[in-house]
DNA sequence: GCGACAG
DNA sequence: ATCTTGTCGC
């Protein structure tokens, strides 16, 4: 029975928004705001989508790595890409991205201990972004690094490393993640859980992996591979 | 109707 | 995300 959800939850890249709201609102009901991750965490992967150029029938492309957060070295890499026309709508790019990126996770050797998103894990709409909904699908732990705001308001944030102010639902006013500054004098990062991950875990993971740049480590080398194999690839 | 809007 | 040059600031 979960095997059917799965199946049908891939491959709806032709499925109207109302279809997509509908699966939204399903992945929404399995996520889960808590610690499932390994205490002794060492391993932390980082996910990246590019496009090689805008509009229908684009090729998306992606790129995840796996570091080990001792030296920040890749352990394992994967690239993937494919035809893509599926257009970006806000609340809705899970459906874009996420089958360039389950092809590439395929080929993966090495797993992570957890994996960080370029993108919202439930600072959505729905509670439901691009980490949220990667983390339901593969049931792994996930947190979402957006590197602009999608929703929710939040009050003056301190310009040191390492500040950081919740980000609240605009209704309901409940925390749905952080605006964090990950270096001194740079635009904050939106950090939101993702799935098998705490608010506060979320926002200290994060922050440990930013080190010399405003990206953590994981994401920059994923965006770096993504990159570096999109001008390596006939398009 | 108007404005907002991850990547 | 992508299209693009030089330029201001820590």
């Amino acid at each position: 029975m979960r095997f059917e959800e799965e199946s049908k939850i891939k491959d709806v890249s032709k499925l109207s928004t109302k279809k997509w709201r509908d699966l939204q609102n399903y992945l929404r009901s399995r996520v889960v705001v808590e610690d499932l991750f390994v205490s002794s965490l060492r391993y932390v992967g980082g996910i990246d989508v590019s496009y090689s150029q805008v509009g229908k029938n684009a090729k998306a492309f992606s790129a995840v790595v796996v570091l080990d957060i001792l030296t920040w070295s890749m352990v394992d890499l994967s690239v993937a890409w494919m035809e893509s026309s599926v257009p970006y709508i806000p609340g809705f790019l899970s459906f874009r991205e996420v089958p360039v990126i389950l092809e590439a996770m395929d080929k993966l050797t090495v797993l992570p201990d957890i994996w960080l998103v370029d993108g919202a894990g439930i600072a959505h709409p729905r509670r439901v972004g691009l980490a949220s909904h990667l983390g339901v699908l593969l049931d792994v732990p996930t947190i979402g690094v957006a590197k602009s705001r999608l929703v929710g308001t939040h009050g003056e944030l301190g310009e040191e490393r390492g500040s950081r102010v919740p980000l609240l639902d605009d209704g309901t006013q409940e925390q749905i993640g952080w605006v964090l500054r990950s270096r001194n004098a740079v635009k904050p990062l939106y950090v939101s859980p993702g799935h098998k991950v705490s608010m506060e875990s979320a926002v200290k993971i994060v922050l440990a992996c930013c080190t010399r740049y405003r990206l953590p480590e994981p994401i920059r080398t994923a965006h770096n591979m993504v990159t570096q194999c999109k001008n390596k690839i006939p398009s």
